[in-house]
DNA sequence: TCTGAACATATGCAAATGCATTGGTCAAGC
DNA sequence: GCTTGACCAATGCATTTGCATATGTTCAGA
């Protein structure tokens, strides 16, 4: 888009990160569009993703799991509480832990946005064909796994 | 990270628009670290990174390149000429265009950070493999022409 | 048991963000 | 030459973000 006419192609064209950011940004963007309509923002969406399955998760996983710093994530949690999508539970054993905990209606509208996003899902892969699009997901989890924090996993 | 002991992956894990969110937010944020000592955000350096060849290019197209809304990126815009990195030049044809235009200051700055993006790259493709990493790369660029804004470009 | 370091979350505050709108410019049809 | 609608960038304003820090909790060691 930015560069048909040029010859020797822009740096950003073909680095990575580049690339990265915008298969991103173009993906989820239009998913976006039907979690809004939803009434929940980019972040709420991955909080609701992130607790679809019932597990309370900490204040801090969440955080990491979705990308976000954890003063944002407190705050993301207060609005999402108030709107009756999760619920703070104090930590059994440890209490400087709370925990994030979806209600029932958060599950509801999670599990109808988690179908939509997996047929959307399907409806991106689907041009690439199957073993690309397998190629294409390897490929991402290697250079997650590759780094991820970098715990002292011993 | 979030699932190794789980049975059954949780629905983000596999999920495409989140390998793709969470790839590109762990390998950028690799080199944010990098611009930042620099003194630029993350979107600066996208800015910087857009302009480095020189080129002059209109506060629309620059947005839609560094994936950012007009109206913050009208606002970066002013910063960065307060920091000398980049000048507004009025449009030639069309006055209501206006032009952004990296100084020798900015493109002396670009220049480095594009060397250090440059090898940052290299050293997170090496253990991909050759192959792996231009299927990677094609596959991104696949997705990002299917999805780019469909312009009706006949 | 007490002390202090490491932790998990919350909060104060300044800055950045983005929606909606405005002001200015262009271009097609009359 | 006007008028009208499309278009580009800038701006008002409320919200969100995230750095730095405070608060509350746990744990190891004296």
């Amino acid at each position: 888009m930015s560069s048909s006419a040029r010859a020797n192609p822009p740096f950003i064209d073909d680095y990575l990160a580049y690339l990265l950011a915008q298969a991103s940004h173009l993906i989820s963007h239009e998913f976006h569009e039907v979690a809004r309509r939803a009434g929940v923002s980019v972040l709420q969406w991955r909080v609701l993703a992130t607790l679809v399955d019932g597990a309370p998760r900490s204040v801090g996983e969440v955080a990491v799991i979705t990308l976000t710093p954890q003063s944002t994530l407190t705050r993301v949690a207060d609005r999402m509480g108030e709107q009756g999508l999760l619920v703070r539970v104090a930590g059994s054993t440890d209490r400087r832990i709370t925990r994030l905990q979806i209600t029932p209606q958060g599950k509801k509208l999670a599990q109808r946005l988690v179908k939509q996003a997996r047929q959307h899902e399907a409806a991106v892969l689907a041009p690439l064909g199957a073993t690309e699009a397998s190629v294409l997901k390897r490929a991402l989890h290697q250079l997650i796994a590759l780094h991820s924090v970098k715990v002292i996993d011993n």
